[in-house]
DNA sequence: TCTGGGGTCCTAGGACCC
DNA sequence: TCTGGGGTCCTAGGACCC
């Protein structure tokens, strides 16, 4: 159906929860509700950073990343949780069902924040209308307290859900640019973290303004391809699409830990990466996908780090073909220094049904008639692992 | 008394092929 | 006594984000 008028612009939100973790901590624990509090790891297993805190412990100075006992000192009277991942997954999903009421133009970008495109959604209120329903919704029902912006594109509601923190509203319009992005220091800019910021300094950019007026082939010298893109964000120029499957391709599905002391005994060294390996496996088997890549991270004891990875000639998804790349990796390149962490990740991960349609070996039949052979050979790879079962169609398609 | 764990995207160099 | 150029794949690392 066409559109009876013109559309003059988006309508866009960005739905930010404050200090999720803590919030989650706090909707189950609502005693914890007028404590200043933290989630933060174990600091006997080198775990002890504050990984968020709420508004009550911020006030004392207290913030992500900061040491435990650095925080312990701050504020003594700090309640500390530890981390639970599943519960904060778990009321992510929650949260996400709520908001596809409003729209399905839904897109995830983190387990506490979102994007939502509420362009054809004017039957249901202005968007400022809609964005207190969203806020008060969730503070009812699911005790969790959001930020949200409101602009005209995602870059733009990004910056504006920042700006009011805990429980605000704020909108940004196109025309409020130059009086309200343009004063703020270049690195409070979405896409500009330390490194990027130091560059910039070094050409004369310090405001957002200044990147927004800077010269593009200076930009360009600079920081490449991504300099230009950065530029028009700061004149709150962002086309990209709010896009609901974004989040469904996942790309990547890693684990690692950072042990509690450096080790330098192989033995222990390889159990680990058999817990991360299994760890690694068994999501993967829940999203239903396989891998094509596997990576190592191995960071030694003066926090070097290394990444190593191979390129599959079969994708794999069980634990004994994916773990023998992953100790082959590890024999290959670790220095026989004292290790501090490891990591294990499927890297190009692709979705099972996809992977046996590129065996391409039923090119010529029809889709229907192929169905039943994919589940057939779905049922091979559960029984006799990826490896086997494609090694055998390479030697019938010879035949 | 140091510095977590989960991701995405981009770049650059070497191998290899034509 | 000279030694191309383009394209793709693989690998490693860097930057950024929450």
């Amino acid at each position: 159906m066409k559109e009876m008028y013109p559309k003059n612009g988006r309508v866009i939100l960005h739905i930010d929860c404050n200090a999720f973790f803590a919030s989650v901590e706090a909707a189950y624990c609502p005693s914890l509700r007028d404590k200043p509090l933290a989630v933060a790891g174990n600091p006997k297993e080198r775990r002890g950073i504050i990984l968020t805190c709420n508004y009550l412990a911020r006030e004392k100075g207290v913030y992500t990343t900061m040491s435990l006992w650095e925080a312990k000192k701050k504020c003594p009277d700090l309640v500390v949780r530890p981390p639970n991942f599943d519960l904060y997954r778990e009321m992510s999903a929650k949260i996400f069902d709520f908001l596809s009421n409003f729209s399905p133009l839904l897109e995830p970008a983190s387990i506490d924040e979102g994007y939502m495109d509420i362009t054809d959604c004017y039957e249901m209120g202005t968007p400022l209308e809609i964005a207190n329903r969203i806020q008060k919704g969730l503070l009812d029902t699911y005790q969790i307290p959001v930020s949200i912006g409101i602009a005209p594109n995602k870059f733009l509601a990004k910056m504006a859900s920042n700006m009011r923190k805990p429980l605000g509203i704020t909108v940004l319009r196109k025309r409020d640019v130059p009086n309200i992005l343009w004063p703020l220091p270049v690195q409070k800019m979405h896409g500009v973290g330390e490194k990027t910021a130091r560059k910039l300094h070094e050409i004369g950019i310090y405001t957002i303004g200044d990147l927004a007026k800077a010269q593009e082939g200076l930009l360009k010298n600079t920081l490449g391809i991504n300099g230009v893109y950065l530029r028009e964000r700061a004149n709150g120029v962002d086309h990209h699409p709010v896009d609901p499957n974004a989040a469904a391709e996942i790309k990547s599905i890693g684990n690692s830990t950072t042990l509690p002391h450096n080790v330098i005994d192989e033995q222990t060294l390889v159990e680990t990466l058999e817990k991360l390996t299994r760890s690694v496996c068994e999501r993967m088997k829940q999203k239903s996908v396989v891998t094509k890549n596997i990576q190592i991270t191995i960071r030694y004891s003066d926090f070097h780090t290394v990444t190593r990875s191979k390129k599959l000639e079969n994708p794999a998804i069980h634990m004994k073909d994916i773990f023998h790349h992953v100790v082959q990796l590890f024999k290959k390149h670790w220095t026989g220094d004292p290790v501090r962490l490891l990591g294990v990740t499927a890297l190009d991960v692709v979705d099972r049904k996809h992977a046996v349609k590129q065996l391409d070996l039923f090119s010529y039949e029809e889709d229907a008639k192929r169905e039943p052979l994919f589940q057939a050979i779905e049922q091979l790879v559960e029984k006799y692992g990826d490896t086997v079962i494609q090694r055998g169609f390479e030697w019938r398609k010879k035949r």
